[in-house]
DNA sequence: GGAGTATATTCCTAAATGAGCATGTAGTTG
DNA sequence: CAACTACATGCTCATTTAGGAATATACTCC
């Protein structure tokens, strides 16, 4: 495989990789929302949050739309929520595994 | 959801998100290897190859054993192979989209 | 067309990242 | 135990990244 391969498929899931962002999925797996509402509940300035909705966009995990004055975000392929599901799950058996030790010690 | 949850689950994403890493673990899907069979193959230095391989394991997607002189990687979490092939999957769904876009215009 | 609202862009700064190089450490073998 | 091999760790540097603040742009409404 190409190293343009290897650094497109790392442009997709660094776009998923910040916490800041996974809140943004978080919010939109419940339907798509406008940058207004958005950056509020984030606690975050507007601009900050305009350019991680555009980082998205440009690494096709977000598409949007103008509506008014608003801009409408949603998320544009399914299989980031299988993304975001499957490291969940890594998580899940992370802490288990640390439960475990715990009671071990 | 807490802000450290959301931090812990963009280390897995990061520990992904990066070209070299990914050819590591492309590696790693055929089987465990030691770090000695990666690096030239990845032709990189030794210490650059052993860094990528110790934060894929503390992210959790990785583990290791000694053997002699050598050590052995593997793939600890097979979710992390899913994680890989939807990214793959949306590499596709936009090299098509770019295609129909050039044949458009 | 001027005020007001929603978003994007630019500039700046601190922190994180990835690479190479030098060095340290663990295990093997004569 | 000395030389050697396979890895890991530490240091340095250039680049990238995330955030805030200021500013620009796009659209609406009076």
């Amino acid at each position: 495989m190409s190293s343009r391969y290897y650094e497109k498929k790392a442009t997709i899931l660094k776009a998923l990789a910040q916490p800041t962002r996974l809140r943004i999925l978080e919010m939109l797996k419940g339907g798509e929302r406008c940058v207004c509402e958005m950056y509020p509940e984030l606690g975050q300035e507007q601009p900050n949050i305009s350019k991680h909705l555009n980082l998205m966009k440009q690494a096709g995990i977000l598409d949007s739309r103008k509506e008014g004055l608003r801009v409408i975000y949603w998320i544009k392929n399914p299989e980031v929520l299988e993304i975001l599901r499957q490291a969940e799950a890594i998580l899940r058996k992370e802490a288990e595994e640390n439960h475990r030790a715990v009671q071990v010690a």
